[in-house]
RNA sequence: GGAGGGAUGGCCGAGUGGACGAAGGCGGUGGUCUUGAAAACCACUGUGCCGCAAGGCACCGGGGGUUCGAAUCCCUCUCCCUCCGCCA
């Protein structure tokens, strides 16, 4: 959500932001609403102080006075409904048209259509040159028995999976490592509902637009998320935080939920889209400054790429293009990992910084040192996530005989083994 | 799922048709006093919207209604508590 003020003060900056992101927005007509919403206000408001004096002074009066300000005020009364029933129409469609207003990007943010034109920042590590024929992550897993995508689909349809053995202990170590990565960098874990209501949807900005990629609990009216970032953004909806208590770091470790609606022909092969996966996830919550957004950013970013050395894993940061930003982010910058079986760069992280767009629609706010109320600035970012990482470690560590080595910082969460051998 | 009770400011808690944005207490901030602290005393202490401003308006769980006028009356929804039932 943007300042009303800011629209009306800013509307060619809004309409080149909607193309560029390739989102549809009338802001003619929400001006236009946003006009007769605030006439309206001011009328309704005018008459309703009258009003409220009249009545005050009703007790002054006597006799035929009495009952001819009655009259008046009955009549002020009706007029008041009319206005009000008015104004709330006026409102509730220019509310409707204001959740569709996307965020501005930021400069620096290049112009394009979708994540071909994204840009490459940097590159760490060299793809390995393998000296045997190399599998992909579907065959090592049936090789080595520990992902059962078969059985997966029996069970729950398509793009399902099942981890088996040490499949489930890699991912479980995958998860662990991020976590206690990211709580060493000063995060607070905060574990919650991966089912929640509208709001939170709508206040972290995947509603609307997203609706057909979420998982629906019609009879409860609630929503499974398809990251930890809605539950753990929504934390403080509704609040007023203390300044010298932010930034809030936190991170999320949650199942993630996603229909994946319309992308039928893509990545059928393995895990790399599925429905379901785990996630460790860091959140951040920030003042309301351009700077320290910034710097907040380039802080998450680093975390994961660290989390990615770490697990030994060549990757490439990309800046988004216009075309690939969600409604509300003004930069996102995405970690790709090396993936053998794709012969290429796969998304495993996805830095995004909404500057206020999620915080004015949760309500979240905090008192500045001068007293002054203001919006904080939401950030978050991949720390891990299961599937993507547990292929991308499967291809990139496998080795002629069969086996696959497992990265030295995961070892600790195998029971300090090296390797993972097929079953005997 | 059934029956009953409840929801008021940061917290506790009064208020059953008008002068109530709301008593009182606690907490918080500032001050007086003090060598310092404590205590005592005094003052201040919610949020949002419209407006250049003066100012106005809204908010007593949410929504709707009755009334000239609603924290207060009516309807409805949500949430919390107690009891019964059912059940991981």
């Amino acid at each position: 959500m943007l300042d009303s003020k800011f629209i009306r003060e800013n509307p060619d900056l809004i309409r080149e932001a909607a193309q560029n992101k390739k989102f549809e927005v009338d802001v003619d007509r929400i001006l236009a609403l946003d006009e007769k919403r605030r006439a309206l206000i001011h009328e309704s408001e005018t008459l309703r102080a009258k009003q409220k004096q009249g009545s005050k002074d009703l007790g002054k009066l006597k006799g035929d006075d009495k009952q001819a300000a009655l009259e008046e005020l009955k009549q002020m009364s009706e007029r008041f409904k009319t206005l009000n029933d008015e104004l709330r129409n006026v409102e509730a469609d220019y509310d409707e048209l204001m959740l569709r207003v996307p965020n501005v990007p930021a400069a620096e943010v290049p112009v394009g259509e979708g994540d071909e034109d994204n840009v490459e920042l940097r590159k760490w590590g060299e793809p390995r040159k393998f000296d045997f024929e190399t599998k992909d992550h579907v065959e090592i897993g049936k090789t080595l028995d520990i992902i059962d995508i078969p059985r997966g689909v029996k069970v729950s349809g398509t793009r399902s999976y099942f981890f088996k053995g040490d499949g489930a202990l890699l991912e479980n170590a995958i998860m662990q490592f991020g976590l206690n990565y990211i709580i060493k960098k000063g995060f607070t874990p905060l574990f919650g509902p991966v089912i929640v209501k509208d709001f939170a949807m709508y206040g972290t900005a995947f509603f609307p637009f997203g609706e057909e990629q979420c998982y629906r609990i019609e009879k409860d009216e609630l929503n499974l998320v398809g990251t930890s970032e809605v539950f753990v953004t929504s934390f403080h909806s509704d609040e007023i935080l203390k300044e010298s208590d932010l930034p809030y770091l936190y991170a999320a470790l949650s199942t993630c939920f996603r229909r994946e609606a319309g992308t039928y022909g893509r990545d059928t092969k393995g895990v790399y889209r599925v429905h379901q996966f785990q996630k460790v996830e860091q959140v951040v919550l920030c003042r309301a400054d351009e700077e320290e957004s910034r710097r907040q950013h380039e802080f998450i970013l680093n975390n994961s790429e660290e989390v990615l050395r770490a697990l030994g894993l060549p990757y490439h940061v990309v800046t988004c293009c216009t075309g690939d930003l969600g409604l509300g982010q003004v930069v996102k910058y995405d970690l790709e990992a090396w993936m053998p079986s794709r012969e290429g760069y796969g998304e495993t992280h996805s830095a995004s910084r909404y500057h206020d767009f999620q915080a004015r629609r949760l309500n979240i706010r905090y008192k500045d040192s001068d007293g002054k109320t203001k919006f904080v600035h939401t950030l978050n970012n991949t720390v891990v996530a299961s599937t993507r990482l547990l292929m991308a470690i499967l291809e990139n560590y496998q080795q002629a005989d069969g086996t696959v080595e497992i990265p030295e910082v995961l070892r600790p969460y195998m029971g300090g083994r090296s390797r993972i051998e097929p079953p005997k």
